[in-house]
This record gives C-alpha cells, structure tokens and sequence, in this order.
DNA sequence: TGTGCGGTAAACATCT
DNA sequence: TAGATGTTTACCGCAC
C-alpha cells in the first residue's frame, strides 16, 4: 500500500464548479458531512491512459501542485503537469472509461483506447500545450504535430485536415508567434513557434475552462446516478462512491457488479493504511489555507480520501489539482490562492 | 437575430 | 520538382 499526499490551495479562482478531465475517474460528489470520500481509480492502464489516474502516483507527479515546491521552480512557464500525466488523454477516453469491460484487468489497455474521442481541447490549447511542453517552448510545426499525436491519439488516424488547422490557428492566432530560425542551425523546414508570453495567461484560463465545461458535462459527475448505484450495492463505474467513513471499507459489501458487469474493487479486502490517521480526525492544515489529500494504492486501484469537514468535492479537487498546476504554471499560484503563503 | 469563436477546407505562396 | 510550411479566405456550426 502506497499512500500520496499533497497540499493544495483552497481559494482558487477555480475552485468553484467544476472541471473535467482525468476525472473521468474521479467522478464527483458533493460530501456529505463530516464525510470522507473514496474513490477507487484504476491504475492499471499504461499510457496514455495511466494519465487519467496519474497525478498521485507519477513520480515526482505533485511536486508542481505542492505550494512547498514552488519556489523550486525556477522556471515560471513551467507545465510539468503536462509531463506527469503523460498527455491530456483525460478528456478522451470517456466513452470507453464508462464502459468497463468485465475484468478490467483482462483488457487489454490497446482495446480500452482503441477508438479514442476526439479532444475537447480547441487547436490553440493543443498548439499552447504542445509548445509549453517543450524544453526550449518553441516547436516546429512538425513537433507540435507530433506531439499531438502521441498525447492524443485521435488525431492519430483522423483526416489530416487538422494538420491545416493547425496551421491555421497558428498564423491566424495572435497567441502564437513565430520565431525564424537561425539559417546557421537551419534544420528541416519552417519555423518555430512559440507562445506569446502575454496571451499566456488566456490560454492557461481557455485550458482551464475547456476543462471544466467538460467535467460539468459529463454524466459521469451525476452524483444522483452514483449514490443510487450505491444503493443497490453497485457502483455506476467502479470508480467513485461516498461513505460515511473508513469503517465501510473494513465492513461492508463485498464488491458488486454494475448493470454493466463491471468488476468493482472488493471492498471488503482493501487494507487502508493511514500513516497519518490523525488527519482524518483534525487536518492540520485546516488553518493553514491549505488541504491535505490523501491517497492510497490498492492494487490496481488508487483510493483518495478527503477530510471529511472538507468543503471539497471531488470535482474541486480535480479542479485545485489543475488549478494549482496552471497557477504554478503562469508563475502566479501565489496570488491567486490568495496569499496564503 | 446578430456576433464571435472554433473547426474545416481550399487555394496559393514560399521554402527546403 | 515534390513536399512541407505558412498565409489567407470562405464557409459552417455552435453558443451566447
């Protein structure tokens, strides 16, 4: 059992409805009272799909939400999240995600993604997340391709019409600048691009709500639907469900299968090590401005735990997490959690 | 209904 | 010369 703890600002301009993304595993839920909530996030899947669960458990993944380490990033424009989740995928497995097969460990993770949906994220936010993930944040087109391809594998067998569009959003965006290679270094064709340094900001804010419009949206944050599954000892996805506290996991039902046959996570095996129980009774970062996350690995499954008397859904820790990796990002995290720092 | 935005297609020019 | 790259225009659909 592995356990994945992190601090996140409470009070960011995100912290409000929700996002979406990777959360696909995450469904949402508002917390009951004096509540802890679990989720079980299936961490089986390899890349691209793993990025969906990633956050705790890439290594070195939270140190860009974890205010601890800001100062540590000497690089402001740093996106490192880009590179702890592996991609974006998040956003793009949805349909297969809720549909998990039987067993999921007898799927082959190939098959999970075999027709992956179409990003969310507008052509600009791929060129700016592309670009951002770059060492040196200048890519040539053909990079930027690339990188949309291995972090999106829709477009790896769509029409090459977004190729164009690419292109397009490029010149035609004032975010993008292009830069004209040194003739001395002239390597392949065209130029680099990079991002102008001040649209940053509005792209990180388009990232962000392109997140969030998709998270509302999806079905999967009904906590109606999850509660009711709950009830008839299902769980809708295997992903998410909401206890009354840690006491259900050592006592109640053994795992159940969804209408969908899903395979759940037995519950009634799963041994959670609190290695620092005591937050579960009084967070001592409740005065600090800060949350503590907590998170376990069992198997194949991730579990996260919040405070019960947190005011935090699920979706608002998806949402802090990103916020927290974009604020970091824009070299701004400190102002916009308020100055709690 | 008008407007803005994003996606797509296409044509054309330029560059390697 | 071919293919990649960059620019521009036009059209469509959608959301507000």
């Amino acid at each position: 059992m592995e356990k994945y703890t992190q601090a996140l600002p409470p009070h960011s301009p995100l912290h409000s409805p929700q996002s979406d993304s990777e959360a696909l595993s995450r469904s949402p839920s508002r917390p009951q009272p004096a509540a802890v909530q679990l989720v079980s996030l299936p961490s089986t899947l390899t890349t691209p799909a793993s990025c969906l669960y990633s956050a705790p458990q890439v290594s070195g993944g939270p140190h860009c939400l974890n205010p601890s380490t800001v100062s540590d990033q000497d690089d402001l424009t740093c996106l490192s999240w880009l590179h702890q989740r592996g991609n974006l995928l998040p956003l793009q497995p949805l349909t297969k995600i809720t549909t998990l097969p039987q067993t999921l460990d007898s799927i082959p993770v190939q098959q999970l993604l075999s027709s992956p949906a179409k990003p969310p994220y507008s052509f600009s936010s791929l060129i700016f997340m592309a670009i951002e993930d770059s060492p040196e944040k200048r890519l040539p087109v053909k990079s930027i391709y690339q990188w949309i391809v291995d972090n999106f594998p829709y477009y790896k067998e769509a029409p090459g019409g977004w190729r164009n569009s690419v292109r397009h959003n490029l010149s035609l965006s004032k975010s993008f600048q292009r830069i004209h290679r040194d003739k001395s270094q002239s390597v392949g064709k065209g130029s680099l691009w990079r991002v102008c340094p001040e649209h940053r900001p509005a792209l990180l804010e388009v990232l962000r709500k392109t997140h969030y419009c998709h998270r509302t949206n999806s079905s999967l944050l009904n906590k109606r639907v999850l509660l009711e599954a709950a009830d008839d000892g299902q769980n809708t996805l295997g992903e998410t469900m909401e206890i009354s506290d840690l006491d259900f996991l050592s006592s109640n039902l053994p795992c159940s299968l969804t209408p969908d046959h899903e395979e759940l996570v037995p519950l009634e095996s799963v041994e959670l090590t609190e290695v620092a129980g005591e937050d579960l009774e009084k967070d001592p970062l409740a005065d600090s401005g800060y949350i503590e996350l907590h998170y376990y690995q069992y198997q194949q499954y991730q579990y996260l735990v919040l405070p019960g008397d947190s005011e935090l859904d699920l979706e608002s820790v998806e949402i802090l997490q990103l916020d927290a990796e974009a604020q970091e990002a824009a070299g701004s995290l400190l102002d916009l959690a308020g100055g709690n720092h």
